[in-house]
Formats: structure tokens, sequence, C-alpha cells
RNA sequence: CGGGGCGUAGCGCAGUUGGUAGCGCGCCUGGUUUGGGACCAGGAGGUCGGGAGUUCGAAUCUCCCCGCCCCGACCA
């Protein structure tokens, strides 16, 4: 047997291992439409509870859902300048509203459309016109809107939940009467994720506005929580935009106040997608597969019965039952803790490896000497393969809200560790190329460099001369970080004034 | 869209002086097994990515196309 479940491992070829890793857990596989996938039952039970606990933190935060057409005339589209040029290269159009049987048996598209649709890249401008429809006072404001919904953006080199072209995601719209509210509210949804993440995917992330070239298009200011992958390099892992009156001057979205004037609306949008499943893959899992935070694991336990005649099969499934019926009254962050009991005709090692590599936080094994003792032998995720611990039943119950709690604690921090440990402060432009600098890989079997670099804090102005420095080493300010004190320094680049350190890294 | 690699059974792969397809794993059946990826025996499964061409004969040679991976370009 192989050393790990997954190969190649994390340090021979990352982008390969999380291919490996998608696959050995069963979470989703490539379609026969280019750059899109087929998320399989394993991978949408994550999104489904991911979604399950952001409805919940969006409604507690004064937002309802409603949903919009998939489809935006062309027109709609062109209203923002900014916004048009950000997203025409890269959205699907759709010309024709019929096929036809063509003499060879073919289906010709006919029908042409008099004016072609866009599939919805994102969907400020087909809800603005909405918007601009149900706002006349300010008595209609503020208006909380989110949708769940696909979109599309033809992506030139798609990879599984990082990038493809149609994904799924949720997008929040906010319109208020002033400046002041729409910001508090991107900086509201901001946190929403921030916590989400940190609280719910065990995943630290780091807050801030990004730089003028990050920004969406149309913003005013772009906020992005940002993580730590194992190779070191930073996942954008959710954005609240600030759009101040761009889109309702562009959209005619107005309001008369209580004076009586007419002003415009102050906008905001928010959103993160299925990409979140790519950052707990490569935030937590490991070389063995994938290692899911129990908060939204699709299976927290799963019990394994151990058996060969059929009188120990009986005994050992009615004690397997015994802790199922037990453990139906205990809760796990205000949500039933999921068991399962796999009773299938396989050998238990099989079934064993595969709930390893599909991440599932609590093994549980029952056999006939466990049920001899009132025991149970049990293994974590976020423990090597092998390691087991028998202990009685009763136990067992008693400490698995607790367990489970542990283990999203553990996940956490580790990341944060391993975060720590590639974080460093430069105050140098040589410094900071020398960070980023792959090492010699002289001897080694993979084609891939090395794993290095991580976020270098740094004093850099919001200046197109600091990206071209950075740019041959494919390094980007991610963001300006606002947790914490400010820490006035220069710029090492253009030695223009900085109120704080940014974070530089390469990124995904 | 450029540069490189690849495409043969569900998965991983072998298969050049061109001769009609094989191995491992998995799957199915029977048996022996069973506390951490079992063993024996038998069996099923392939338009060799697609198309055209050269040839008596193509997985193998030529051309075109498609798809995947890596690196660029591109990308909130």
């Amino acid at each position: 047997m192989p050393e790990h479940a997954i190969s190649p491992t994390r340090e021979e070829n990352y982008p390969e291992w999380f291919q490996q890793v998608i696959k050995a857990a069963d979470l989703a596989e490539a379609s026969p439409v280019r750059g899109c996938m087929v998320i399989k039952p394993w991978g949408y039970a994550i999104w489904e509870n991911m979604q399950r606990i952001l409805d919940r933190m969006f409604k507690e935060t004064g937002h309802q859902n409603a949903y919009f057409p998939l489809f935006i005339p062309l027109s709609f589209l062109e209203k923002e300048a900014k916004h048009v040029e950000g997203f025409a290269k890269e959205c699907a159009v759709v010309t024709h509203h019929r096929l036809e049987l063509g003499p060879d048996g073919k289906l010709i598209p006919t029908g042409k459309l008099e004016e072609p649709l866009v599939v919805r890249p994102t969907s400020e401008t087909i809800i603005g016109a909405s918007y601009a429809k149900w706002i006349q006072s300010y008595r209609d404001l503020p208006v909380l809107i989110n949708q769940w919904a696909n979109v599309v953006r033809w992506e030139m080199r798609p990879r599984l939940f990082l990038r493809t072209t149609e994904f799924l995601w949720q997008e929040g719209h906010t319109a208020h009467a002033t400046k002041e509210e729409a910001i508090e509210e991107t900086l509201r949804m901001l946190n929403v994720y921030s916590t989400f993440a940190e609280r719910d995917l065990a995943i630290p992330v780091v807050r801030g506005p990004k730089p003028a070239c990050e920004r969406f298009p149309g913003a005013e200011e772009t906020y992005s929580i940002e993580a730590m992958m194992q190779d070191c390099k930073s996942l954008q892992a959710g954005t609240s935009h600030f759009l101040g009156q761009n889109f309702s001057r562009a959209q005619e979205i107005k309001f008369s106040n209580t004076d009586g004037n007419e002003e415009f609306c102050w906008t905001t949008s928010w959103g993160v997608s299925t990409r979140l499943i790519g950052a707990v893959i490569m935030t937590h899992s490991d070389d063995d597969g994938l290692v899911l935070p129990p908060r939204i694991a699709p299976m927290h336990v799963v019990v394994i019965p151990i058996h060969r005649s059929p009188e120990e099969r009986d005994a050992v499934l009615a004690a397997c039952q015994r802790v199922k019926t037990l453990v139906a009254d205990l809760q796990f962050a205000g949500e039933p803790i999921r068991l399962r009991i796999d009773s299938r005709d396989m050998r238990g090692g099989d079934k064993v490896w595969q709930y390893i590599k599909q991440g599932v936080p609590i093994r549980l094994e029952i056999g006939p000497r466990d049920v001899a003792a009132g025991a149970v032998s049990v293994s974590r995720r976020d423990q090597p393969p092998r390691t087991k611990t028998s202990m009685p039943l009763e136990e067992f119950v008693l400490a698995l809200p607790s367990v489970l709690e542990e283990i999203q604690q553990q996940l956490y921090d580790r990341a944060l560790a391993f975060r720590d440990l590639h974080t460093q402060s430069f105050d140098s432009k040589e410094a900071v190329v020398a960070f980023f600098t792959p090492p010699d890989s002289g001897n080694r079997k993979s084609q891939e460099p090395m794993l290095h670099g991580g976020f270098a804090r740094v004093h850099v102005a919001d200046d197109p001369r600091v990206n071209e420095v950075f740019d041959p080493l494919k390094v980007t300010v991610r963001c300006i970080p606002m947790d914490g004190d400010d820490e006035p320094g220069f710029c090492i680049i253009t030695g223009l004034a900085t109120r704080r350190r940014s974070i530089l890294a390469k990124s995904y």
C-alpha cells in the first residue's frame, strides 16, 4: 500500500493533488461542456450546508431572497462604462431562440433575436432595472435583497471549483438613501463573510479594501476576504462592493428625499460562490484526501459495523442502532448531529479509507469485541489515519458535541498557524522579490516549483508603478488589511506615504 | 489565442521495422477470508478521442479537428 491515499502529495505537485482530492472524495467531475463541472452529491451537500448557514445570516441581517432572470438584454450591460469593460470579454451571448432540422439531420439555430441576450455574469444591471421601478421614495429604502443563482463567465483556464465557466453563488444587491448607510452595509456583509469563513469553514481570512486595479468593474470600493492556501497562494474567498452612485446614475435608480428632492440611490453588491469549496479543500485537506470542518460536513459521524457471522452481524448492527438513537437527541452548532451507519456489504478497510478520503470528521467502528465491552473505536479525521481510540459508548456519546467543536477549532488553529508561519513583513523591494522567488529546484522529481512565498506585509501605495514592479513575479496586492492598528510608513517603490501595510501574494 | 505534454476497458498504464489489442487495479460470479486498502478460481467489459488519407492491412505513418493537463496571455 502507498503511504498516502492521494498521489501525488501536496509537496510533489500541488495542482494535481488538488484534482486528485476532488476525485477521491467524489466531489465533482468535468462535464461534456468545456469549463463546466458536474457537482456530485457529496460536493453539493457541502454547498447546501454553506447555503443554509449563509442564508440564515443574510436573513438575520435583514435581507430577503428573490430571483431575477438568467438573461440580460445586451443594452442593460452597456449602461455602466467600466462594468461593460470588465465583463465584455467573458460573456456568453444568446442570439437565437429556435432550432430547425437541417437536410443532413443536424440542428441549425434560427429565429434570430432582435436584441441578443447575455447570460448573466453578475446581475447588477438586471436587478438595477427592477430597483429603478420599485424605488420612488425614501420610504422605500433600504432595499435589501439576495439571490441564489448560477452565473456564467467564459474563462480561458477553468479549474474545478476555483474558476469554472458556470458556477453557483449568491449575490446580494442593496440600495440605500445615504452613502454612509451603503458603506455600512458593504462592511456589514464583509463581516458576515469573514465570520462565516472563520467560524464555519475554519478558514482564517484577512479582510480589507482592494487596490484600484483589483476593483469590481463599476465599484467605488471593493473589499475582500483573502485566505492562504497550503501552497502559500492567496484565494479571494468573498467580495463586498460599495458601488457608490455609479449604477444608480446609469440606471436611474432614484428616490425623493424627505425634502422632496430627487436623489440617486447608493448601492452595494456582495457575493460568495462554490469557490469556497475549493478554499475548504486547499486549506484543510492532506495527503490522504479531503478534511472537512464539522460545521459544513455532510456527515459528522460514520458508523462502520464489523462482523463475520450472521449472529455477530445482528449484535453489531443492534449496537450501531443504539449509538444512532443516543446521538439523535444531540446537537452540534445548533443542528442535529449527522450520523450514518454504513452497513453496505463491503470490507471494513475499504469503507474506512473511503470516509478518510471524503473527509468525514469522526469514524466509529463497532465490532464484536466492542459490543462485548460496551465500547466503540473512535478515529478522527484531524488525526493520522491509523489512530484509533477505544472508549465506552456512553462516554463517546456524551463527549461527541465537544469533540466536533474541538476538531473544528483544531482545523482553524492549524490553518492560522500555517498562515502566520508564511506571513512576513518586508521593508525593501529586494526582500520582497527574494521572498517570492522559488528556491533552486535542482534535483526535484516534480516539474512544479517548490512551495514558497506566502503573505508579504509591505508598505505600498495604490499606484500603477507598484504593479509594474511585481507583475513579473505574478505577485499582486491582495488587500489592505483593516484589522489592527495603523502603521504609517512609506511605499517601498514610490516613496509615497502609506497608512498601513498591504498584503502582497501570488493568487488564484 | 501562443508554447509544451497527453488522449488505448470504469481508473492507471503498456503496446514502432504497420499484421487486427494487453497488464494492474476496479467490477460480476463461486469459494476461502475478515478489528485498517484480503486471497484463489472463473467471467464481463474496448467505435484504440473524432474524421479524412496512405496501405492488401493503421492504436502505430500523414493531414485536419476535438478534448484534457502544464506554462503564458486572460481573469473582481
